[in-house]
DNA sequence: AATTTCACTAAACGTATGTTCAATCAACTG
DNA sequence: CAGTTGATTGAACATACGTTTAGTGAAATT
């Protein structure tokens, strides 16, 4: 007895990667998300992963061949949330360092990208980051391409707004470093954790290091 | 056929908390560290831990009754190594807050203190934070009295040092971020990770917010 | 010397879990 | 409507792993 059979609103099978119908395989990460978040990676099974999306065990393993392919495929998707959030508040700004800086800050901090889980799955990859080098791969390049886009845009501000005493290098590696430490709090707070505290202090650095255009 | 008697070496048998020897418990715990920072908290299993150790998998859990138990000691060992040279490094600037923070960076890139395989089981740990409350409270807690502290010292030096114009509480999260940002360095890179890069990108921010102690 | 204690081994046990597979049902195709 | 395809189930399989336990030998104790 299929309990799910396809429906109408399904048609659209774009197979890609794969087996499976798109939605499906987006509820299953859905709920590999929030099991991975709390139970950790080292307590996420596929039956819980099927329980929670209300489904039978071998459903996970006919829309991802294997346990190793759905975890990445999570990664993967939790890591093309935050990269494309990041570049929508670049490309926001229209080239503009202040307004991308303080874009980046708030969408950082937006609870549509960086929701408890997501944070945790987050962390949860970093921790098996140095176990799997396939890991490490993606969390890295994140990391590396956001510190790169700082660097460019702190430079940028440096030239162009007359701070040519600071070294951008170590401007920008603190703004990350900072924005990531903050970031920490979500995993420790979770639902509690006070976002707009932490834009403010983000903005706070900022002021201290760019006074003249973040007052 | 008990390969490993009682030597009179090891005579001295202080029981605190299980059973056994504590040299043979330290084995043990070195081992695991260097399991867990291999293979991951999700692929650490008792027999490696064993076989490294080069005893039979029973006396793991004769001298840590239940794996989990072995993995909190694990996460004792490592957090209180880093805790104490934390405290060293304070301690030994004797009350100046610029000797401080120049020791708190520098030990933190000690590589007694944060070789690569024990900062890749601290940050396994914090992969399973969200999962397991009492990993958070010991990672938590460690960074928490380490951002005290250097908010502390930020606040001393802004008082004495003439800075009434810097954002103490900016200053030190942006400061601890930064150091927990190279600190990544260490697990990405393994041993090719650049210290002395590292303690300079430190001493290059620090510069920047108190150019007068840090030139 | 006899007895007890301690550290350890090796095998056994039971369970949890990733993976496979035959069967089933719905939807689409011609 | 008959046949094919795709999605799903549920059970079976194999195995990896944490834990238990009986047994062993050396050291300490009496």
């Amino acid at each position: 007895m299929a309990r799910h059979p396809q429906s109408a609103a399904l048609k659209l099978r774009i197979v890609r990667g794969g087996a499976g119908t798109l939605a499906r395989r987006d509820e299953i990460l859905a709920a590999a998300i929030r099991v991975i978040a709390r139970d950790g990676l080292s307590q996420t099974t596929l039956e819980k992963v099927a329980e929670l999306a209300g489904i039978s065990p071998g459903t996970v393993t006919f829309h991802f061949a294997k346990k190793d392919a759905l975890l990445l495929a999570v990664l993967d998707r939790v890591s093309d949330e935050f990269e494309r959030a990041r570049r929508a508040a670049i490309t926001g700004a229209g080239g503009d360092p202040v307004a991308a800086l303080g874009a980046l800050v708030a969408a950082t901090f937006d609870p549509a990208v960086s929701d408890p889980d997501r944070v945790a799955v987050w962390y949860a990859f970093w921790g098996e980051a140095n176990a799997r080098r396939i890991y490490l791969d993606r969390v890295g390049s994140l990391d590396k391409s956001n510190l790169a886009d700082l660097l460019g845009l702190c430079r940028q501000l440096i030239d162009e707004g007359g701070y040519a005493h600071l070294d951008a290098e170590a401007v920008a590696i603190a703004l990350a470093g900072l924005i990531e430490y903050l970031w920490q709090g979500i995993l420790v707070d979770g639902p509690r954790f006070d976002r707009r505290a932490a834009i403010r202090q983000a903005r706070a650095y900022l002021s201290v290091v760019f006074p003249r255009h973040f007052g």
